[in-house]
DNA sequence: CTGTTAGCGCCTTCAA
DNA sequence: TTGAAGGCGCTAACAG
């Protein structure tokens, strides 16, 4: 039923070795014979079975990508930015998502081992004491992509989220607010929500605005969310005139909320996010975000796992790469 | 280095066949040697290599799924339908994507069928003659979700893209508007674009509404094409009051440039969409569209391919699933 | 430049 | 209920 190396080999008249050095582009191969082989296998239909060979050789030349949320926007750029350089360097990918449910997570990074994958990038999400156990019993090296764990001991590539709110909350400071609250993502986050809630309070105290407890409320990341959260913001007596949403998409819940009291962004309040993600410049007013260099994100953590596959010497394990202020319409001057 | 199943069985004082009993839950093992194999596992930190198991049984219990651009708002949703039956049935998935080129989707799925997936799922994109090929020369089940082939000769879960469209017109007709445009996909994509196109027609014909060529333009499906398309009907002398557009991307960008105007959506024009992507309400006014049932449309179609993996009988191999219409803001009476 | 020969780690008869 | 043994399809020395 299925062809073989072996019926190549028969076919074309040498040996299982010929063809399989065929197939893997050894150069030790007379040009006549490989045309020969090539023949054979055109002829043939024959497609080289990966399992066998991953067994054969112990690598697979592919390496699991691991999603903590396929429904996050940010994860398509930076996918992208993932596969590029792992086409480049021949790497197959294989993506694995997992729902934003830790339990599964676990579960899938064990799969992808079981799987034998060369290496594992692990995209995005909260990692936690379980998953570096996880990590540690396998032998393939794992890079953290947009993301890195509080003991900052695996490999990983990201933001500094406390610096990116930071300088949103400049740019709302340097506008002339002094009344700026914050839309929080969940503080368990260390690595991302909690450092830009740190982020927030230190930009505050720099100006010497006070800290104040009514200004901050924690919203689940999603637009619904950032609607419900600037409603609250909306009924105080003391009203904020500018806000700081931790991610794009509870920002422009924000935004929303406030056009449906009437009232105008950024006239009224001024409102901006981190991340943007494709939708902040598909909103009117635009947002006003903090972008993360998402494709680079991807492709620098996709070299950084290459070089750990080969052993190769790395200068750095933690890379943090750069994030950049974008204006577009959803602030204004106090 | 790795533990095999070899060490296992040694350590557990039983043979090799008895511990990939364990492994495999095989009922037929004394459930006392069962916790010894077991106890073994455990202090060993064995895990199975699927690739090794993989060979020897020439099943993977993986399936692959072919994401052509996973940038696309709709295939989350479709993801998670797809894992959900997936899970239940106890196969793994593996992504794909394949950035919107086609001759990246021949070359996932080649890279797929070499792996030895049981089945495939092809998601969302235009199939060609040359994608009936791959799959052609493979000896497992392929199922097409959210999309189909012109010749209908490979099993997939879809929706009436034609009935769609001739849906959301009516929607606008029976509002009593009569000046109608198209904002189109590319017409070459024969199972989506072309067929929500022809609904378009279709749905004005029915209505005496003659179709004008100037009412119709294409777009690349991305929300600044939907900016760009209306502006030119904007321009237009005879200007339309109503927009169908063939994607809520670009009907969202289509909202934005009338507001950009100056005007008003639905007051001075309506515009309804397809598909209700998650954006559809996260936009003012809130977009009024035709939605896909996305998980289920995931869903259907792994049912469906478990079912062919298994080698199972199936009534109907060409799924079409009911889609909804959805009134928000976006269209008022002419 | 090419062929021979061991495995890779596991499943699966077949016997016992 | 358990063990022995023969592959699965391929790669990787090692010879020649």
């Amino acid at each position: 039923m299925t062809v073989t190396i072996y019926d190549v080999a028969r076919e074309a008249g040498v040996s299982m070795a010929t063809v399989s050095r065929v197939v893997n582009n050894n150069p030790n191969v007379k040009p006549q014979t490989r045309k020969k082989v090539y023949e054979a296998i055109e002829r043939l239909g024959y497609r080289p079975n990966a399992v066998a060979r991953g067994l054969a050789s112990k690598r697979t030349t592919t390496v699991g990508v691991v999603i903590p949320d396929i429904s996050n926007a940010i994860i398509a750029e930076v996918a992208r930015g993932i596969e590029d350089i792992a086409n480049m360097y021949h790497y197959n990918i294989i993506l694995c998502n997992a729902d934003m449910r830790k339990e599964k997570e676990i579960r899938v990074i064990n799969t992808l081992l079981e799987k034998q994958v060369d290496g594992l990038l692990f995209m995005g999400g909260l990692v936690t004491e379980d998953h570096i156990q996880a990590f540690r019993t396998s032998n393939v090296p794992v890079v953290l992509c947009a993301t890195s764990d509080v003991e900052q001991s695996v490999p990983s590539v990201d933001i500094d989220h406390q610096l990116a709110a930071y300088d949103a909350v400049q740019a709302l400071i340097t506008r002339g607010h002094k009344k700026i609250a914050l839309i929080s993502g969940v503080l368990e986050d260390l690595t991302h929500y909690y450092q830009r809630y740190l982020g927030y309070r230190k930009a505050l105290e720099e100006a010497g605005i006070p800290f104040r407890e009514d200004y901050v409320r924690i919203g689940n990341g999603r637009y619904e969310s950032g609607l419900e959260v600037m409603n609250y913001f909306m009924e105080l007596e003391d009203r904020p005139t500018a806000i700081l949403a931790a991610n794009d998409e509870m920002a422009i819940g924000a935004i929303h909320t406030v056009l449906d009291h009437g009232l105008s962004v950024p006239d009224d309040i001024s409102i901006i996010g981190i991340d943007n993600v494709r939708m902040a410049s598909m909103v009117r007013p635009r947002l006003s975000t903090v972008a993360q260099p998402m494709y680079d994100i991807g492709a620098v953590s996709m070299r950084l796992l290459t070089k750990l596959m080969k052993k190769e010497h790395v200068e750095e394990e933690r890379v943090i790469l750069p994030h950049e202020l974008i204006i577009r319409d959803s602030i204004a001057e106090a």
